[in-house]
DNA sequence: ACCATTAAAGATATTAATATCTTTTACTAT
DNA sequence: ATAGTAAAAGATATTAATATCTTTAATGGT
């Protein structure tokens, strides 16, 4: 449904959400090593992201990649939009021409609502107010770091 | 999600439950003309179907695949198991190197309850259980001579 | 002015998925 | 037996996704 290099991009974009400002810019090689991303494949994607105007740059000594204001304001839907766009969204699940109500393949039901509730969410929430919710509710965007233990039998 | 490859073998399998029989074989031409996929990309599929016993089939004249009693008492699930294996599955949506309930991503509570539920579809019911609902409820695994009306300005 | 640093851009490499082609084998009907 | 049909199997081709490498341009500190 996303493509990795979509995921990547979204999980850098929340990184630096969290952690960047316009006066603590972050470099791709140290957001590759947290994110556990391969590093110039995710250069390909800040730069990409960058033309968008989705994140920002600057060149140079302290330069790297940090998120402004404006940024802030963006949706995930357009992380999506700039790397995948929206063709995999609208897909059938199982592989129809076309995706809809009237035409409905044996899982339509199923997966529609799904579909569109994490659109909902993509497309309606700023990437400040994800990254909000990320911290309240606890939830990580990388497995670096973190004990984890095996599931062990019961 | 699910690969291409996957989503051909599905539909095909359905296809063959509620067109085929003992004594009425389909050709895999036949098949890929009415799903509209590649011909011998569905041939290879079919064939690895077959040697994993999901589908059955006769060479020579009169040949061609069908599915016996056992094979519809299979599930979707083995068609997934068979052709993508279960990883894809299994994965974060985002793209963590692993989907659990103890650390998740920022999607995770609405993902997880969607792949429960298709997961829960496709394992527990029958080819043949899929096919009584697909035919009680009207669903399509084709849309070869439907009329397709575009999407008209309101 | 010069050097170190870091992103940008463009070119290339690798891999996995998708698709096709060719030959062989099995089966049926005549 | 023989000829025709259709799947099986194996080899090859194409494409798209993923990943890396190399060069260039911008910036800041000394
Ligand atoms: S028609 Fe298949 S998911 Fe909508
Ligand atoms: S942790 Fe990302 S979907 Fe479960």
């Amino acid at each position: 449904m996303l493509s990795n290099a979509c995921k990547y991009a979204i999980r850098s974009i929340l990184y630096l959400a969290i952690n960047s400002s316009e006066d603590n810019k972050i470099g791709v090689k140290i957001i590759a090593e947290e994110l556990e991303t391969p590093q110039p494949f995710l250069a390909k994607l800040l730069q990409q992201l960058t033309r968008d105007k989705l994140v920002s740059s600057t060149k140079g000594p302290n330069g790297g990649f940090y998120l402004n204001e404006k940024n802030l304001n963006n949706a995930v839907w357009d992380v999506i939009i700039s790397i995948d766009g929206t063709d995999k969204f609208d897909n059938c699940f199982l592989g129809l021409a076309k995706c809809d109500d009237r035409n409905p393949c044996p899982v339509h039901f199923i997966v529609s609502p799904f579909k569109e509730k994490i659109l909902g969410s993509f497309r309606d929430k700023t990437i400040e107010e994800y990254v909000v919710e990320i911290q309240n509710t606890n939830r990580v965007i990388s497995l670096k770091d973190l004990d984890l233990f095996e599931d062990e039998g019961s």
